[in-house]
DNA sequence: TTGTTCGGACATTCAAGTTC
DNA sequence: AACTTGAATGTCCGAACAAA
């Protein structure tokens, strides 16, 4: 049940191609009506120039250690959103990218004009290109081709308990680091349209409104705090999502929110103690890098 | 119903190769 | 030197499974 999972904190964005839907969108439309997935669109981006195009899966450059271990998705800022949330915001620290390899040979490249290469290459090009406009990858990574219906947001506050599922955050207890909470919501502004639904009652489209976690007051230190401030636009897509997925989980999904101090364990422990914060693969296969170990996500490459 | 695991799709990086 | 290619490397989605 992946939907309820709390950690689709990067929810799926109805509009995005996320996933196989955009190798997907060159497919032939007639696969259309078979297709699992209700995430779609009726014609390959490019092809209807009133489509809104997407914007590609959004990445982190650098996950923290206990997202790229978990799998999950992680944010710029340090803590990260999810370690905030798990209560080991102390524990959160950039991975380390190994150093690629030198010295591999390569063999000749396709030609890009033409001349000496393939025949379909060029056909290639345009079903790659619908626009037929190269772009340059810096300016493609950070052009977004898509503005996401994102709500203006405005700072809210909500008083402690307030929301049953943001409980009020419990005074830390001596000697005990105080757990980090967030104590400022956004509240969308205008709240978008009714959003269709499909089974699941899995929006059709942009979520409804949720509270976005912005900031976080005491007792978060200071220095964390101001990057969860509402951002430079730059930065937005921590929190907003500019690759137009939903920017938070749902509701239902910060229920666990509290699990960090809802089972108290002595300090350190808490990753060892909560493997939902790690993933580590039990066939020892390290899915994720640990300076240098396998990941999985490479293996599945080759 | 909520949380965990993990296969694999997708994105990014960057040295090798190519072109100017 | 600047640009392009494409494999290595990394991120994280989302379905399957497990536990509560
Ligand atoms: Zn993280
Ligand atoms: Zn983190």
């Amino acid at each position: 049940m992946g939907d309820s999972n709390p950690e689709s904190d990067s929810q799926h964005d109805p509009q995005s191609p996320t996933d196989s839907v955009q190798p997907q969108m060159t497919m032939h439309p007639i696969t259309y009506s078979s297709m699992p997935t209700m995430h779609m669109y009726p014609f390959p981006p490019g092809m209807v120039s009133s489509q809104p195009t997407r914007t590609k899966r959004r990445q982190v450059k650098n996950a923290c250690t206990n997202c790229q271990k978990a799998c999950k998705k992680c944010d710029d800022a340090r803590p990260c959103l999810r370690c905030v949330k798990y209560g080991i915001a102390e524990e959160c620290i950039d991975s380390q990218r190994k150093e690629r390899q030198k010295g591999i040979k390569r063999g000749p490249y396709k030609k890009r004009d033409g001349k000496t290469t393939n025949v379909d290459e060029q056909q290639v090009d345009v079903a790659v290109q619908p626009q037929g406009i190269p772009v340059p990858q810096a300016v493609a990574a950070a052009v977004p081709s898509a503005t996401p219906p994102i709500p203006y947001a405005a700072p809210v506050t909500y008083p402690p308990g307030f929301y049953p599922q943001y409980p009020a955050p419990p005074a830390a207890k001596p000697g005990e680091t105080p757990m980090y909470y967030p104590q400022i919501y956004f509240a969308p502004i205008p709240a978008p349209p009714p959003q269709a639904t499909g089974q699941d009652g899995e929006p059709i489209g942009y979520p409804p409104p949720q509270y976005y976690p912005a900031t976080f007051l005491a007792p978060y230190p200071p220095q964390y705090a101001t990057q969860y401030m509402m951002p430079h636009p730059a930065h937005l897509h921590a929190h907003m999502r500019p690759d137009a997925q939903m920017p938070m989980a749902p509701a239902h999904h910060y229920a666990p929110y509290p699990q960090a101090y809802a089972k108290p364990m002595p300090r350190g422990a808490e990753v060892a103690a909560a493997p939902q914060m790690v993933d580590a693969r039990r066939d020892g296969r390290m899915d994720h890098t640990r300076m240098g170990e396998p990941i999985h996500g490479a293996q599945a490459k080759a």
